[in-house]
DNA sequence: TTTTATATGTGAATAATATCACATATATGA
DNA sequence: TCATATATGTGATATTATTCACATATAAAA
């Protein structure tokens, strides 16, 4: 299995994320036992699918007594490696870029966007609760807080310049909301979210469910 | 193959989406003709796929002379039923909402934000370009405009109750933002963005490779 | 015009993913 | 405590997706 920038997330990781999502929703009902027909009933796919995917993670349940809910989340974290908080920085501070960096549910997850950066001076202001930054100040940001992750909120004409730089400066994983095939060397991660896209591939499959 | 809820985007649909923004890509750069190898490199895949996924989409090109990128692009436009614009509505004026609406990039693939909603009445004004409104309008504004397809950035609290009235008032797809597990009858379709799972998988597979 | 080199399009082969089926363990109730 | 019903965990099987391999068409060159 190539580990390769032209990348996508694994779906048995997606559907772990999944999972927690349903867990989190049966908790919250009162649940703390989980059987896999439930949670596969819940998340869209079958029992054995739900088995199948524990099995991979190393994630393990009890004979006939099923999962218990805390238990599952907890070691779905542990997937994560969820100790320890991840520091983010986010370059481009946009209608998405602003978004982001107010986005709060991030910090439920300990992901803590530490600065944000925009070559336009006139957002170079703390409005937004955390500093908004000139990209110069990349590098000790970067080391002083060992950012290993960054968001990109940038348009896409200059999205491969900030990507490379980043790079340079030693991070390792990107989330990417410009609409281009940024080009990194090996063992570079890019995520890639097109909000175009995802519209749009509801629209077709509504079409394609009316007709 | 079963239309369903629970329910992932295509991957073969999925590049087309990443054919298109390298197929734009290239276009720029200069280049008015492709072969399946090129695109195939730019995209992180085969060019066998490449050629797999036209011909799944009835997508044809030249044998020796390749491919038209005008043509190409004229193609995928056309899988997605590109000749008339798409309304949309969008409910839930938080940070992401407000981003939303404000995403130029929805209009040059016709896909037009008709109104947005919330039930707070301090946000229910023309601040950003298109109006919010609230909630008891939406039935309004769906019938007058045909609308199909809604934007959900409510907070997860409320986004199954917003979903149901939705589907009531006749929507059949949704981009929900809302980190919940909507249920929904036969023939909706909703792609969820999660945007803590996005920003997680990075992290996952940063680390992963870094050890 | 004819030749030739080369890119497409697609069945066949392979690989990856999901489902089935059942042996095993154990929670529950008698 | 023991019997039993039932949920897990996982090899075996089926399905789906990708790659291979090559016949075919044709753009480009002679």
């Amino acid at each position: 299995m190539k580990q390769n920038t032209k990348y996508n997330i694994k779906s048995n990781l997606k559907r772990l994320f999944t999972y927690r999502l349903c867990l989190i929703g049966f908790k919250r009902k009162g649940f703390d036992r989980i059987f896999s027909h439930n949670l596969g009933e819940e998340a869209g796919v079958t029992a054995e699918q739900v088995r199948k995917d524990f099995s991979f993670f190393k994630i393990r349940g009890n004979k006939k007594g099923g999962y218990q809910i805390n238990d599952l989340l907890r070691a779905i974290d542990e997937v994560f490696k969820y100790q320890h908080n991840q520091h983010v920085v986010i370059v481009g501070m946009g209608n998405i870029g602003r978004a982001l960096v107010q986005y709060k549910r991030f910090l439920l997850r300990k992901m803590i966007i530490v600065a944000s950066f925009d070559i336009d001076p006139s957002k170079q202001s703390r409005r937004w609760g955390i500093p908004v930054l000139p990209l110069e100040m990349l590098d000790d940001i970067i080391k002083k807080f060992h950012v290993k992750v960054a968001i990109i909120a940038v348009p896409e004409i200059s999205a491969q310049d900030v990507l490379d730089r980043l790079i340079d400066l030693g991070i390792k994983g990107f989330l990417n909301f410009a609409p281009v095939m940024l080009k990194t060397p090996e063992n570079i991660i890019v995520n890639n979210i097109n909000l175009c896209d995802e519209l749009e591939s509801v629209i077709y499959y509504t079409e394609k469910v009316i007709e």
